[in-house]
RNA sequence: GGCCAGGUAGCUCAGUUGGUAGAGCAGCGGACUGAAAAUCCGCGUGUCGGUGGUUCGAUUCCGCCCCUGGCCA
């Protein structure tokens, strides 16, 4: 790790079901840390079960920044993100602690590390707008089209990747400036202060596929399916909302409105859970200058504890 | 016990007028700039139930056996 002045601060990122919060909630009782979760889900208030968000009683005991943040019906994004923990990072250090931040959207632990450039907001009026031209037309025929305006954009996005087709047509529309002309500006990038990053990779795959199976069973047990319900009453919240994208929350979803058994949501989200922790481990694998630990295995509070430590010359 | 329908990838199934087989899902690998728990890209993993026969060649045709489901006893 270079020398840097900027004052440190420690990532704990892992998969789904890895054990980070427990993990965490030690570091903090045992160092000078503060935590900032780092959680595109946990960020919304009422949904409490289905992110395995820690209980009143720990976050009494140890604290999580960027937690019920949010109402379900709102969005909540990276860039969001990058300003809200810089800012919680600026408490943190005011305080005399180091920030340690805990989480597993590994796109939020990029924007924060390495810079996300400054890009016109989304814009949803716009993004119904290119829905609709998308159900018509289809996706490739929106990514021919975003090829006329932004050749270098269209390059690298799929031709049905609809989800970046879209934000590039509406930073296009809502700038004039193609997506690829926004990212060129260095300048917009903000230094990264110098960041311990440590990694949990759980193996072997079959172990943690057993433990997000019984946690799933858990959620179940612990009323889950009554915590979607209270979020389908909510009047402005829809299957579509961004919240309600989340793995667990879209298969309960589509349960209560008898589009599924229940043991056909239990399956398919146990299925999605899986499916996500292997992304969340493509990210951790192919991240360069991250210490990995295997959480199912060794004495990770241990040897976490004993890097900070060292890091921070305690 | 008899008749009928099946037995092909981890699962559900397609197919081969005889030249050792392919879809969806699952799984595995990868990408990732304001929805990222999202979105997308790539990869087929197989004694074709067993055994004997016919054949240059059988997963395919024939015999027997085993298993599953249904109907009749």
């Amino acid at each position: 790790m270079p020398e840097r002045t900027e004052p440190p601060a420690v990532c704990l990122m892992g998969p789904t079901a890895s054990g980070k919060t427990e993990l965490a909630v030690r570091l903090v009782e045992n160092l000078p840390l503060a935590i900032i979760s780092v959680d595109s889900a946990m960020v919304y208030r009422g949904m409490d079960i289905g992110t395995a968000k820690p209980e009143a009683a720990i976050l009494r005991r140890a604290p999580h920044r960027l937690i019920d943040i949010r109402e379900p019906e709102d969005t909540y994004s990276a860039g969001d993100f990058v300003r809200d923990a810089q800012a919680e990072m600026a408490n943190i250090r005011a305080a005399g602690r180091v920030p340690l931040l805990v989480g597993g959207t590994m796109m939020y632990f990029r924007a924060l590390t390495r810079g996300i450039a400054e890009l016109p907001a989304a814009d949803a009026q716009l993004r119904r707008g290119i829905d609709r031209e998308a159900r018509a037309e289809g996706w490739p025929a929106l990514h021919a089209r975003l090829a006329e305006v932004d050749p270098a954009a269209a390059a690298r996005i799929a031709p049905n990747d609809s989800q970046r087709i879209q934000r590039a047509l509406e930073v296009w529309r809502a700038s004039g400036r193609p997506l690829s002309a926004w990212l060129a500006d260095e300048q917009s990038r903000t230094p990264a202060p110098c960041y311990l990053r440590i990694g949990l990779v759980p193996e072997p795959r079959a172990s943690l596929h057993r433990r997000i199976e019984t946690r799933f069973r858990h959620m179940l047990e612990a009323g889950f399916v009554d915590e979607v319900i209270r979020l389908q009453q909510r009047p402005a919240l829809a299957a579509g909302s961004p919240a309600m994208r989340a793995v667990g929350y879209r298969q309960i979803w589509s349960y209560l409105d008898g589009r599924s058994t229940l043991d056909e949501a239990y399956r398919n989200a146990v299925t999605a859970t899986r499916q996500l922790a292997k992304r969340q481990m493509t990210w951790l694998r192919t991240e360069d200058g991250l210490t990995c630990h295997n959480p199912l295995e060794e004495d990770v509070f241990g040897a976490i504890s004993a890097r900070i430590r060292e890091r921070l010359e305690l």
